[in-house]
DNA sequence: AGCATACTTCGATCGCCCTCGAACCAATCT
DNA sequence: AGATTGGTTCGAGGGCGATCGAAGTATGCT
């Protein structure tokens, strides 16, 4: 009767209202404390401090103390993605919740996607890497290349440190808004605190829109033509 | 407070037992009656029903009335795409539920997933065609390369009608098993139904396993040779 | 027409779990 | 040490929804 991993968990402990606005929270890629998660689903402490640990225990979190402070952020890319495959859905044939305010145009835009840089600058970022071969597709893995490496070094980019870590320097996500892939992994990362660092883009982490400033986009369509 | 798509809905759809498992169910691509439904959730046929009604109004479902049977089959690709993302949760961080029946390893060798073929030798057939660039990358995107659409005429799969329909002809697609990606889309579906048609495999659709004879996977394995 | 099958709708029951108040630990500050 | 803040645990309450029996609708068979 059960074949495969049983999703129902899962997707149990992601269906409850606090739980998911939690979750969402946490695609700002900041780690955030129990009170903030508690705010943000607009629940009391101890009702937050619950659902958080049972996120922990069903591995959707990683928690991490500090003094007395407890932060919790996503687990990994994967919970990530699978997230963003929800709003996915939950946008195209759900209620059709086309939440067309100013608000949601700008997140459609640009906005942070866990840590990296999503909606349609990141879609046309992305483009733009592949199509000048500064990433290209290896099997499925999704590979820099040596321009694509130089690249980033001229932009101010440590590529080498990135490549120690242990979590993927490349990999594609797929956005909710559009139904395209930009980029993810710990480049995606550093692209979006590099665009941060030079002040070409400021990102709310409350709202996750990541707004340009007029240099900064210019920048930005400079360096990732749409051809 | 919410940005973004309503996750909770959605999730909270697939966060039941019995309507997890109906979904789990249709991941064969198989299109199932309320009944078979009932039965596979162990559920009666008027909850059934009831679970069936919601998963279509979220949009999870496509229905198709015939005579006096209503069948029911997943709502597209997508859905099938976001319940392998959370078989892969469950699998990875969950309960760690390693089934590791004799079953479950049929399961990660061979599978149906939706209507394509996905498990090991899934992923062995996707990496052969990327490797002697019967598939490319364009952008995020798959493409059928000439040397692939010889590659598919050759096998004798007509890659003229499948591209005339409006589902997209190549996409991947990730295991929950493995964690890279399979080839989706007609061209998946086309191929999966070539190899049974030749009567090199053969797929229960009770338990999704695929069963290869020994000249199938012969077969098989000489046409997506490894390297 | 009459019966059987497939499914839906209604109503009632029941259990799970979300929620919060209150008390209880833990860590930092003065 | 006492006070303050951040978080957890416990218990009780309460609501939502899953479940099924029974009646209702539709389709097909003879």
């Amino acid at each position: 009767m059960k074949e495969g991993p049983d999703i129902a968990q899962v997707a149990a402990l992601i269906g409850d209202p606090a739980r998911a606005n939690m979750l969402t929270a946490l695609m700002s890629g900041k780690a955030l404390t129990v009170s903030e998660l508690a705010e943000e689903a607009g629940v009391t402490i101890q009702t937050a401090s619950s659902h958080l640990s049972k996120l922990d225990s069903g591995g959707l979190l990683r928690p991490r103390k500090q003094g007395r402070h407890k932060y919790f952020a996503l687990a990994g890319e994967d919970v990530a993605q699978v997230l963003e495959g929800l709003m996915g859905l939950a946008a195209g044939s759900g209620h059709l919740r086309t939440r067309t305010g100013p608000k949601d145009a700008k997140l459609r835009q640009a906005r942070v996607c866990y840590n990296h840089l999503a909606g349609d600058m990141g879609i046309q970022m992305f483009d733009s890497l592949i199509a000048r071969t500064h990433l290209s597709f290896e099997g499925e893995d999704l590979r820099l290349t040596d321009s694509g490496a130089a690249f980033a070094y001229d932009l101010g980019i440590d590529v080498g440190a990135l490549q120690s870590a242990r979590t993927p320097l490349c990999r594609e996500c797929l956005d909710w808004s559009e139904r395209r892939s930009h980029l993810a992994g710990s480049l995606g990362r550093a692209f979006l605190s590099r665009f941060e660092e030079l002040s070409w883009a400021k990102t709310d982490r409350k709202t996750r829109i990541v707004t340009f400033s007029r240099s900064g986009a210019e920048a930005f369509h400079q360096l990732f033509p749409v051809n």
